[in-house]
DNA sequence: CTGTTAGCGCCTTCAC
DNA sequence: GTGAAGGCGCTAACAG
C-alpha cells in the first residue's frame, strides 16, 4: 500500500484536469475557476489523499512557511528561567496562527558559518533571535545579507535593524524609583553589564531615578555578571560577599536577572541577612520565579508573549516584504509589588526625598 | 549585491569540472576523487560562498536533516514544569549532535489532519511526541503511515511503537515505598487515570509496594485528574477536600505531577494540614519544581536529559532504516528523599510491616 | 575518476 | 477558464 506519493499531476489525471487547475485549486487562486470545477478537484484530491510535497512548493517558490528561532544554548530551556519559555509559547501561537512553523537552530553548531549556511541556505525563511548571540558574527552577516531578522529583547548595534524589546530604561527607572520612594537611597546593581543592551538601559533608568530623587551617583553601585554564563551559584556567593564589603552597605538590591534574584534571595540569610528586613530586593521578569520565592520578590513585569507574538508579526511583514514605519517596537515594563522590598530601617523617611509623583508621564529620550 | 544565488553549477564551471564532482566533493563522498581536484571546488565553493539550496537538496533525496517536535500545547514550556523544557533539551543538543534540526509542530493546527498533511508532505523526516496527544487521531495515523515516530514519555497502543520512556512501575514502587517504610500506611494518589499509561503504570507500582508491605488495598485512594487540562487550583483545591473527606484520612500523598504537587504543598497548610508533620508529600520528576517548595519535596527522578538524547538516537535509527532490537527503552527512576516525607504520627513504627529491604534487587514482569 | 542526463514535485507565465 | 512548457537547484544512475 502507499506505494508512491500521490503528485499533484496524479490528481489532475484523475480530475480530468490540468495541473495548473489543481495547483490554482489547492492555493485559493480559485478566483477564475468553475465552482464546479473546484469541488471535482478538492474531492478527488481528498479521496486520493493528496499532499503537497512541502520541498518541492519550497523549491518552487523560494518559501518554506517556516520561521527559525536561533537559541543561544540549549540550556535556554532548563534553566528554570521561565522567561524564555514564555516568549516562546508566543511565538509557537503566533506562528501557528499564520500557518508557519517554528525551527530551532542551536548556536551549538559546529561553528557559526553552518549556522549561517543553512538559514540562509533556505532552511527557514526568517529568523528571530532572543538575547544577545554567543556567536557575534552571525547577526551582522545575516543583516548584512539582508536576510530577515527579528532581534527579540536585545538591540543590535544597527539601529535599523528590526526589534522588539521592552521599555528596559523604563523598568530600570520602575525600580529604582520604588525603592527610593520606600527611603532607599544606597543601592546595588546586579546586571549583565553595559555590553547587554537591557544591561544598559536599566541602569540608565536607574541613574534617572536616582538623579530625580538627589541621590548621588555614587551611592549607585553596580556588578556586572559575564551574561554568556549561566546563572551559578558561585558568582551569586561572590556578589553576597561584594554586597557585604561595600561601606556603607546598600539597604537595597536590584537585580537584573530573577533566577539570579531568586539564588540572592536564598543566600542573603545564609550570611546573617534578612530580606526585606535588612535588605530589600528588587527583581527583573516577574514570572512564577519571583513569585514563588521566599520571600515573593518584587519585580519589574514585561508582557512576554506579546513579545514572542510581536517578533512574530514583524518578521512575516518583513518576510512579505512590508516594511514597517518604525523597526524598533518597546513595550511598556510594570512593577509587581511583593514582599521583597520594605522601608531601609533608620533610614530618610518617604516623602522627605525630592521627586515627583511615580505615576507621572514621562517622555523617552 | 548578491544579485541571484550562487548554485552548484557555477561552483562547477568556476572549478572546470562536473557537477557530479562537485556535489561528490560537498557531500563527503570523496573516495573516488582526486585529492587536488577536490581542493580547487572546494576553494571555489568558499570564494563564492556558494550555499546549497536545502530544499532542492530534499526534493532530490527525500531526506530534509529536520526533525519534528509535536507539541500537544504552546503552554508546555510556561507551565513552570521544567520537565519539559529538560527532555527539550537533551532533544536538541541531540539532534544538533546529529547535525538535524528540530521542527516545532503545535497541535494547535486547525486540525490534525492538516498537521499529518504537514508531517508526511515531507516537512521533517521523523517526529517525536512527547505526552499522551490531545488529538487522538495523529498518533495512530502516522503510525498506519509507517512514518518514522517515537513516543516520548507514554506508550502508546500499539506495542509495536517506538518508545522512551521511565520504568513508571518501578517509580510508584519506589514512592510507595518510602512512605511504607516510614510507616505510612493509607496513601492518597493523585494521578492522571488509568488512561494515560505512565499514570496507570505508577499506580500498579504503587499497589506492588503496598502488597508487598501487607496493607489492604484499599488503604490506596486514588483521585484522577483531567489530564487533558493545564494544572490548575481549582482542581488541588477540591483534591484538597476530598482528601480531608477520607476516612481515616490518609497520612500521605502521593502526587504523580510536579506542579499539582507544589500547589498542594502550598494549600495544605491553608486547611491545617503541616507537611509533613501531618502528612507526607512525595512528587514526581525531582526537578528544581521539586527542590525549590516550601518543604522541599521528596520526589521521584528520571533523566530526563537522557530521555530526550535517546529519543533522537532512536528516532534516526528508525529514519535510516534500522529497526533497533528492542523498540521499547526504559530509563529506571530513583528518589530524592527531601523534606516533605516523614513517619507518620502514632503510627505503626517502621520495621514492624512485612517488607524487604528496599535495596532488594527487584525483577521486571 | 569524471561528465552526461534525467528526474525530484510543484509553480507560473503564457497562449489557447 | 484551462492546458503546455519551462524552471527552481540538486542528486544519483549510468556511461565513458
Amino acid at each position: 500500500m502507499a506505494s508512491s506519493r500521490v503528485r499533484l499531476s496524479d490528481v489532475a489525471r484523475e480530475a480530468g484536469v490540468s495541473p495548473t487547475t489543481v495547483s490554482f485549486v489547492l492555493n485559493g487562486r480559485c478566483d477564475s475557476i468553475a465552482p464546479e470545477t473546484q469541488q471535482r478537484v478538492l474531492a478527488v484530491a481528498a479521496r486520493l489523499h493528496y499532499r503537497p510535497h512541502l520541498a518541492a512548493r519550497a523549491l518552487a517558490t523560494g518559501r518554506t512557511r517556516r520561521i527559525g528561532l536561533i537559541l543561544n544554548q540549549p540550556e535556554s530551556f532548563s534553566t528554570n528561567d521561565t522567561y524564555f519559555s514564555e516568549v516562546l509559547a508566543g511565538i509557537i501561537r503566533r506562528a501557528t496562527e499564520h500557518d508557519r512553523n517554528v525551527l530551532l537552530l542551536s548556536a551549538h553548531y559546529p561553528d557559526w558559518r553552518s549556522l549561517f549556511t543553512d538559514i540562509t541556505g533556505g532552511a527557514v525563511d526568517g529568523v528571530l533571535q532572543i538575547s544577545k548571540f554567543v556567536l557575534d558574527e552571525l547577526t551582522p552577516a545575516l543583516i548584512q545579507a539582508d536576510f530577515p531578522i527579528v532581534c527579540v529583547s536585545f538591540k543590535h548595534e544597527d539601529d535599523h535593524c528590526l526589534t522588539v524589546d521592552c521599555d528596559n530604561e523604563q523598568g530600570g527607572y520602575l525600580a529604582a524609583r520604588h525603592l527610593m520612594d520606600l527611603g532607599h537611597q544606597r543601592l546595588a546593581v546586579l546586571y549583565p553589564g553595559e555590553e547587554i543592551s537591557w544591561g544598559r538601559e536599566r541602569m540608565a533608568g536607574i541613574q534617572r531615578a536616582a538623579e530625580e530623587a538627589g541621590v548621588p551617583s555614587e551611592w549607585i553601585c553596580a556588578l556586572a555578571w559575564n551574561e554568556a554564563q549561566m546563572p551559578n551559584k558561585a558568582w551569586v556567593l561572590d556578589a553576597v560577599a561584594w554586597v557585604q564589603r561595600l561601606a556603607p552597605r546598600p539597604t537595597a538590591i536590584i537585580c537584573c536577572d530573577e533566577v539570579r534574584a531568586r539564588m540572592l534571595a536564598e543566600m542573603l540569610p545564609s550570611v546573617g541577612l534578612t530580606v526585606p528586613a535588612d535588605i530589600s530586593i528588587v527583581s527583573f521578569n516577574s514570572t512564577e520565579t519571583s513569585a514563588r520565592c521566599v520571600p515573593p520578590l518584587t519585580s519589574v513585569r514585561q508582557p512576554l508573549c506579546d513579545i514572542g507574538r510581536a517578533a512574530v508579526d514583524l518578521l512575516l511583514d518583513r518576510i512579505q516584504g512590508r516594511t514597517p514605519e518604525n523597526p524598533v517596537l518597546l513595550f511598556p515594563m510594570a512593577l509587581d509589588v511583593r514582599q521583597s522590598t520594605q522601608a531601609p530601617r533608620g533610614e530618610v523617611a518617604p516623602g522627605t526625598l525630592r521627586s515627583a509623583p511615580i505615576s507621572r508621564t514621562r517622555t523617552r529620550l
